[in-house]
DNA sequence: GTTGATCTTATTTCTC
DNA sequence: GAGAAATAAGATCAAC
């Protein structure tokens, strides 16, 4: 057993820890906080007269494009530097 | 079939369409950004020599016990008294 | 493509295909009456006068107490100690 | 405010919550172990080589196929009906 | 009739 | 990469 696992922690190491949870904790209701606007935006959009649901499909489908562009760029890349090899 | 669900959309509805979808697009990329951020906060820490996985269920626990009591301070108190006699 | 994605399906896998649809019916039917007698028994508390919107959060803090209580079973003393004198 | 939701309550209401707890915390147990089977047999047939998220599909399907029918009926009834009434 | 609440499903995320 | 857990979405239903 280590000193971070025992009940023995140094001062440093508590207030390490209690950074460490505080971090967290912050970041998580940022998280949080951002999902709730992301909400806020589609609401607004369905009480402007969006359909929802299309919405979600045309970004889903947008980020499936970019995650595909991506890859491709990935082969380019692979390609190019497999010829800066030669 | 109105404006906004059919093909002839005017431009203002493009336009709110267009900025719509990049408010979502930009949060979910920031709440992305956000999630790694954890995720590094978490590396840190193990890279530091604490337990990761005890770590997080203290994150839980504390998460639980802030839920518990926000629901205690509703006006459950009648229930509450009736169940503490059983 | 193998036997089972193809189209071209033997006897046994249509048969054990069958029974698995016929599983999950019969189970999500059974879970679906449960859900209804749920139901009833907050219509029946309702008719004898309980606030339901109460009694729900009444057995939601059961959960929730029930939830905490198995997670300080966990061997946590160690971080909760150290977050005690935080 | 009365009996019920007051702070005094008699022993025969006491009586009728408590059940009222124990009923319901025994239906959603019973709904969570019929939902634990399910997730059983798409594992079971996820292991025998199926495609769960396809047979979720045909599930679906069939599911909406029922309500179909069911609604079908309905509107039969009600011609049926109203043919009954001339 | 529109918001709010609940319940279920689906997807995503995380851990092992 | 499989399985479990968390989160989010959608659907449904009641209440005001």
């Amino acid at each position: 057993m280590d000193d971070v696992s025992s009940s023995h922690l140094t001062e440093a190491t508590k207030e390490k820890l209690r950074q460490t949870i505080d971090r967290v904790e912050r970041l998580e209701e940022e998280k949080k906080e951002i999902a709730e606007q992301i909400k806020e935006v589609y609401a607004e959009a369905k009480a402007f007269g969006f359909d929802t649901k299309a919405l979600r499909q045309v970004i889903k489908i947008r980020k499936i494009d970019r995650a595909e562009r991506e890859e491709q760029e990935m082969v380019l890349d692979t390609y190019l530097a497999a010829l800066g090899e030669i």
